[in-house]
DNA sequence: ATAAAAACTTTACGCGCGTAAATAAGTTGA
DNA sequence: TCAACTTATTTACGCGCGTAAAGTTTTTAT
């Protein structure tokens, strides 16, 4: 291996023996040049390991290789799963993708796509804060920058929306659980996306369906960190007496394992035993749930389609050209884990 | 504000009435022009939202004002949240961080260095792998790029490293859980890094200054998924009763989660009260402990001051061009945390 | 007020690459 | 073999900015 320095594009073709702008073609397209001159660039490629200087590519290309991926919070480990999921999807595809995460701050969002703009990505993935997202905002700069939302969808913003349909999430857990005892009462904190919405809604509908009263217990509480929420609020609500029924459905994983320590503390044992004072069960299937005490009945997300298909619309989004027809709402369906927790 | 499109510097230069090697200058630091003339181009900046182009920027200056931040693993809170706060640092000192995981994959690891070679970062934040790292690989990036590595020490590699005294930590929880009762065994899994043998180490010398018998207990798995190497060595453990006291100390809190896990499924309760068969304690004070059930006692790292001081001797590296002395270890000492389970 | 210093303007070049136009060379098929 | 394509080469310009040099204006200090 010749490690003389090539310090730029012009030294490389001329040791590679081809023209400047036949290897600028290749780099570009490896399969757009004859495979005799492919070959003879390739060769030279190991000989000495040059790389086109990122910048002055992406300063001179109308459109980068740039993927920009935002999620609200990546301490949850939620997004940092989808986050690599997606991460590499992006990668094999030729891309390079950059991961931010707005930290649950929607100032730190906007600042985020602000400065994502200057990147000149050939688009965003963005799962947006919710509830506290800056809508108008975040609606300027999808027009500017092709942008698929996940997870949590805001009606109207970016070309396509992949996430989970969160009512038949609930419409499954409200089922199950009413099947196998006493129907569930709903434990939510004030909702930060629709998706908390659409779970509240979907259980009280599931449960009208299924000819039972709901009942929807709010604790107070705000922020990302769910657990301390659920935590708190469920110290709170056993203390009170608050509960409804025997068996509390929590809008989401982190919230029931919150909730969970508090039934702990208060020494209710949890699970489907004839000894356990109460059924809890969450949703989403998240990473830390199967490792519960109990380990957490949840309805799984199905995190690989998620992720598979978000990148899958960005990249048609991206050949495509914006134009690619109306914007596309993709649910997928969750599928229930039974453990011990109900 | 006046959204006509300014294209360049060129352009932005003329409406604010500077000449543009002044508008640039003031770019690279804004303190470097006179004060009346830093007005006038604030003033400018609001009516027309102009930012100079990021690659032409990062092409012409020799060195950027990007900085890499690499862990070894998004999926553990830990390591976002420490992420988060040195992001956080680095932003509000005007640099550009970017963060990457190396997912566990150490030849993930090597492709990570390989391209932030080529962003000709100021600096970079390595928490490597560890155990698993390309050795190598990574020492000849730190010839190359200033790094300041955190978290997991490679000796002698990188300019600084800055983590927790992992010797000091065990000695602390050994030490307290000896004057509270039974005498801990050391649940292990084989080491990933350094800290874990330190973890080791440090407990055989703290037993024996107290003049116990050290009893570790190793069981088998790899990767990071932690959690489940606690799970299924715990049971595997609990059912050929293996445990030599009644009392668990784990190298860290993910193992012992997943070791209360097991311990729940077995009906063996833990905690310091007299119907409790084990007490259980952890190293790091991982963001989910406090919401196991039960909470768990464990030694707290001081993430505040570990992202501080890997920021500032990067820092310090970065403006004293590199010859800042000989390779400075910085180890700060943790904190019992006392909860439920030991 | 006046000289010295500091800050600014003008002019010009270079960074490394994308890309267009004109031309030359290579490939294909009947 | 020769025309009709394809593909590569040569030449040249532009992207947006950093930065150096020389000249001009403004500020500071005496």
């Amino acid at each position: 291996m010749d490690d003389s320095k090539i310090r730029n594009m012009e030294q490389f073709a001329r040791v590679s023996g081809i023209s400047r702008p036949t290897v600028s073609k290749y780099f570009n397209d490896p399969s757009s040049v004859r495979p005799k001159t492919r070959a003879r660039i390739e060769e030279a490629l190991e000989q000495y390991d040059y790389r086109p200087n990122i910048f002055a590519v992406n300063q001179n290309r109308r459109l980068t290789k740039n993927i920009g991926i935002v999620v609200p919070y990546l301490a949850d480990p939620f997004f940092a799963e989808i986050a690599r999921n997606i991460e590499q999807r992006c990668m094999q595809a030729g891309f390079w993708p950059t991961l931010f995460s707005a930290h649950g701050d929607s100032a730190l969002e906007v600042e985020i796509l602000d400065s994502l703009r200057s990147l000149k990505p050939a688009g965003v993935l963005l799962a947006p804060l919710g509830r506290a997202s800056d809508r108008a905002a975040v609606e300027k700069f999808c027009d500017d920058v092709p942008t698929v939302l996940f997870d949590s969808n805001i009606e109207g913003v970016g070309e396509a929306f992949v996430g989970s349909d969160n009512t038949q999430f609930v419409k499954l857990s409200v089922e199950y659980l009413c099947r196998t005892g006493q129907p569930p009462c709903f434990f939510e904190m004030p909702p930060v996306n629709p998706n908390a919405n659409k779970r509240r809604n979907g259980y009280i509908q599931a449960m009208e369906a299924n000819g039972f009263a709901p009942q929807v217990i709010r604790v107070a509480g705000e922020g990302w960190g769910f657990e301390e929420v659920g935590y708190r609020g469920g110290l709170d609500v056993i203390d009170r007496k608050l509960l409804t029924s025997d068996t509390v459905l929590c809008s989401n994983d982190r919230l029931a394992i919150g909730f969970l320590a508090a039934c702990y503390e208060r020494g209710m044992r949890v699970g489907r035993d004839a000894d356990c004072a109460l059924r809890v069960a969450g949703h989403d299937d998240h990473p830390f749930s199967r490792f519960g005490c109990p380990p957490l009945t949840t309805i799984a997300q199905d995190y690989e389609k998620i992720s598979e298909r978000s990148v899958e619309a960005l990249f048609h989004l991206i050949e495509g050209g914006r134009s690619a027809g109306p914007r596309i709402e993709t649910l997928f369906e969750g599928k229930l884990v039974m453990r011990a927790s109900a």
